[in-house]
This record gives structure tokens, sequence and C-alpha cells, in this order.
DNA sequence: ACCAAAAATGACTTGCCGGTCATAATTTTG
DNA sequence: CAAAATTATGACCGGCAAGTCATTTTTGGT
């Protein structure tokens, strides 16, 4: 948590900061994100930082927790029973996934790179946290779909759900990997991830369903 | 490539040598890992490193090219044609995988690390040209099963390749998040990743096999 | 205008690492 | 056995980062 000299700061000197925080993590790892470099680009001393938060890890806490509220106001308000199946629901979360990238590109890109940012060997603890937290997720809904009748009962739910969230991780990868989006240079330009890419963003996501369809539907 | 000091040494002391690395390779992320403390644990001077290695990359590609050409004397000898599908083929590949594991505890570790490691920014460009490199790999087996008319025709190769590809891997996640192997303790205790997990393996091997196949095949 | 509380400062400490290189020890050779 | 070649050494350098804290500056209430 910040300390309160954070956050009883004028709001807009607050966002500032935290504009460059999520902009330095948005880029590099946890590890080599450095505090002195942003505090260099903001002109104001080392020292402050340390009077709003705690640590690094604070701050970088932090910043999660900034970026997960404002996303989840867009992918939290959709229900899966307002879908036909799991698929078209899977799809929609894409679609309100683009939104948030456009209307919200810089904390985009942070949690982009989170994936990233948490392979870094001084925040393990924090990344087998939240895989945990977030398989556990996946694991909730499949097994509504189990319920449901409509995914396998003969595959055990753990690898299910653990499989369905490595699919979300390799379309983002891939799509990496492919060069369809090049965080690294939208996030010099202020551009989001996905600017003008929703097309393909969504071709890939339903090829991804294509093929995962027929490994978890009954 | 090690320099020709390094080649001259007895072959002893070059296995001594490398086994250390390996071990804090096997450990620790690359950029982790600290020559400093190896050689401190070795009790030879830290310039003799550097006698042998023109830097800490060239080591560590040194340490790549050993393991990998041990492990390829297991997997490189089975051929797909001796196989009625794919998945036989696939499953193989594990067996002899686990064969290799056991016989060569510490390079199966060190490859076993090789994806944290790779995810050190210092080595994004060897992690980028071997991501590279492995996804051909995958491309060509899937094109030939698409040959075959044995996998699926309507789904990019590429697509196909990498999700593949994620399989593996997630394989090997999933062990270690269940903790049905924990590597930091085995290596500890000088054992192999998979020591007496040989059941465990397949199980989940087979249940991952269970699950995409649909996914694949025609 | 005054003063106490809050906020900002930045020089400094501690820590670690990769890599260098002149020198010393050892081995090979003839 | 002596000279030449090879190998080993470890103090030292440059770099950079997180985090500290005594001190100064700013703020806001009276």
């Amino acid at each position: 948590m910040p300390k309160p000299t954070f956050i009883n700061l004028k709001k807009e000197k607050r966002e500032v900061i935290t504009s460059a925080f999520l902009r330095e993590f948005a880029v590099k790892t946890y590890d080599e994100a450095s505090i002195t470099e942003v505090v260099k680009k903001l002109g104001i001393a080392k020292g402050s930082i340390y009077q709003y938060f705690a640590d690094k890890l604070d701050l970088f806490v932090f910043l999660i927790g900034e970026c997960s509220t404002v996303k989840q106001k867009y992918v939290g308000s959709v229900d899966r029973n307002n879908f036909k199946d799991f698929w078209a629901y899977f799809r929609e979360l894409y679609t309100l996934g683009f939104q948030f990238d456009a209307e919200n590109p810089l904390k985009s890109h942070f949690l982009h790179n989170l994936t990233q940012n948490l392979n870094s060997p001084s925040v393990k603890k924090l990344y087998d946290e939240m895989l945990q937290q977030i398989v556990s997720g996946f694991e909730i809904m499949v097994k509504a779909e189990v319920e449901r009748k409509l995914f396998r009962d003969d595959i055990s739910i753990k690898t299910m759900a653990f499989m369905l969230y490595k699919v979300g991780v390799s379309i983002q990868e891939q799509l990496e990997h492919t060069e369809v989006i090049i965080p690294k240079e939208s996030i010099r330009k202020n551009l989001p991830v996905y600017q003008g890419k929703k097309e393909m963003l969504m071709q890939t996501v339903n090829e991804y369903i294509a093929l995962v369809k027929p490994a978890f539907d009954k």
C-alpha cells in the first residue's frame, strides 16, 4: 500500500508519477525497471518515492492494483449467462479487452508486460500467488461448463483450466512472436497495444477458438 | 565457443567446471547466475573462467550446446514413421526424455530451467532465436501431419505449431505448478527431475494428449 | 506574518556483478 | 635442467541499483 503521503498528493501529481512508473514497468522487467531513472525523468528526488511507497515491490503491487481495477470495469461486467456457449463469452472478453486497451493504452501496456515482469526472480512469490489465483479462476469457469455438460468430463478440471489459461497466454505471445503487435514500439508512440489491429486480434482469437474448441467441448 | 585453453584442459577438470556451472544455471536465471559464486565454490580464480570463455554468454551457450547434444542422442533416434500417429510419437519423445533425465540429471535440470533462464533481459536475442527455431521445428512436424491428412487443414500451420509447442511447455509447467516435480529440491539432492515420477509424468502427458488430440486431428 | 506539520531533497551507504590484466605458477619441450 | 609456452591468479575497475536520512523547503492554518 502507498503511504499516506502519496494518497495526500494532488491528483495530478499522483497521476504523473503513476504514469511514469507504468511506462517503465511496461517496457522493462521488474528487476530491470529502475526507480533511479524514472525519478530522473520526472525531475523529482529519489527520496520522495520512498516517502510514497515502502519499497519497489510496494510500488509495483500498487500499479498492478490500479490497472486491474480499471480492466475489471470492462471485463467484469460481462456475464457468461448471456452467451450461448463458453466460446462466445471468451470472445467477448477479448472484445472488451480491446476496448480497455484503446481507452487505457498505458495501463494496457503495463498489463501486457506483466507476464514478462513477473518472471523476475525478485517477484517469484508474487508470481506464484497470482498464477494460483488465475488458474483457480479458470477452474471455476471450467467446472461450471462441465456441470452444464458443455465441456468434457473425462479430463481433470485442473488440466483443462491450466490449458485454457495457456491458450490465453499463447494468443498474446503468438501475436507478439509474429509481430502483429509490437508493444515496445507502440508504447513509444503512445499508442495502444492493438491500435488498428482489432481485425487481426479477433481473427487470431477466432482461430484459437476454432482450434481448441474440439479439445474442450463435450 | 570456449577458448582453446578450456578445450586443452584435462577432461576431469573440464567436467568439474562444466558441472558447477550447469548447477548454477539450473537453479538461477541467467542474470542471477553468478560466476563469482561458482568460482568460489570451485576454488579457482575468476580470471580463469575468462581464459576459458569469452564472456558469460559464451559460457552459457556452451552449456546449452553440451546438454542439447546429449539429449539429442536420446530423442533424435526416434523416427515418426515407426508410429501409427503423431501422438504415439509425441508420447515416445517423453519416454526418451524421461530416460535422458534419469541418466543425465544435471543436464536435464539445466534444460528444464532453460525457459526460466532465457527470460533474462540480457539473453532476449538468444531467446528469440531459439524460439524461432523451435517453432519452425514444430511447423515442419505439423505440416507433415497435415500432408498425411492426419491433422486439420482449416487452421494455419503457424497457429497449430505454436499451440503444440505451448502444450509441451504446459506439461512441464503444470507438473511444477502442482508440485509433482520440485526441481529446486531434487537438484539439491542430486536427483533427476522426474525421479520416481514416471507414472505421473506419463499420466499427465497422456491426459494432455487426450485433451488436445481432438483439436489437431482431422 | 508566523510557525508547526507535511513534503521534498540528494548525497551517501551498501551491495553485487562482469570483466581485465600484469604477474606468478606450472607444464611442456628440446 | 633451462627456456619457452601455457595456464592460473586475484586485486582492481567501472557500473548501477535500492534504499536511507539529516536537512531544507513548502504548505496551510491562525
